[in-house]
DNA sequence: AGATATAGTATCCAAAAAGATACTATTGGA
DNA sequence: TCCAATAGTATCTTTTTGGATACTATATCT
């Protein structure tokens, strides 16, 4: 059988969930809520305002989280996950899950 | 909260698996069992040497497969999954799944 | 009139990931 | 003696991803 990144479900999936910040962005709004852009941006330490409006796009683009414009001055966006986007909260939790334990057999291992 | 990437499981359970290759050399040893090296090239279409070899050294330092090679001339080496790497299964079959489903929902989207 | 607050853009630069391509060691067999 | 077979290395280039930093629009408040 051959085979070719581009026939690869899990790949794709991947490609989705893959950014430096969007697993974070992802558990964040599953955990908390709605959060406005700058209280994004405060909670995120170090995210330049180009990344976090990119992985937001992103995000949303996949319809895995909402913008929701206030038509105000100063403008006010509010973001939050979307019911579609909570479908994937098994795999984030089952990859947290897995982490920790990868984690901790890493450390028995290094008996060195 | 505060929060950075380095400090996120599912940021480092992504960075394991991530790779253009990783997934799909997964997949395909815990479906085929044992594979030599240049089966896996035959198989991983487009795949360069370089990136193959780089794909499975850093599977295999992760202790997800196995090396085995065989003192011969020519070279015979081995690969395969290990116990350990089987135990990522359930998520990459949650990812196909979800994958899946993510696929059909755009096209569902797609009347325009 | 000028400062303030918010949610971004725009531009340029650095680092990381991946691709192309050629090369190597070894030894049993023709 | 030279070639074939296998599992890689080595080197260079391109592409992708992320970082730094400065800038913008606009109604409101003072």
């Amino acid at each position: 059988m051959k085979i070719k990144p581009e026939y690869c479900n899990v790949h794709d999936a991947l490609s989705i969930l893959v950014g430096k910040w969007k697993p974070i962005i992802l558990l964040y709004l599953m955990s908390e809520g709605t959060m406005r852009y700058g209280e994004l941006k405060k909670a995120l330490v170090g995210i330049t305002p180009k990344m976090l409006t990119n992985q937001l796009r992103e995000l949303e683009e996949e319809g895995l989280i909402n913008r929701k414009l206030y038509p105000e001055v100063p403008p006010k966006v509010e973001y939050s996950i979307t019911e579609y986007g909570m479908t994937l909260k098994p795999i984030l939790d089952s990859m947290h899950e897995w982490s920790m334990q990868h984690k901790k057999r890493k450390l028995e291992n290094t008996i060195d």
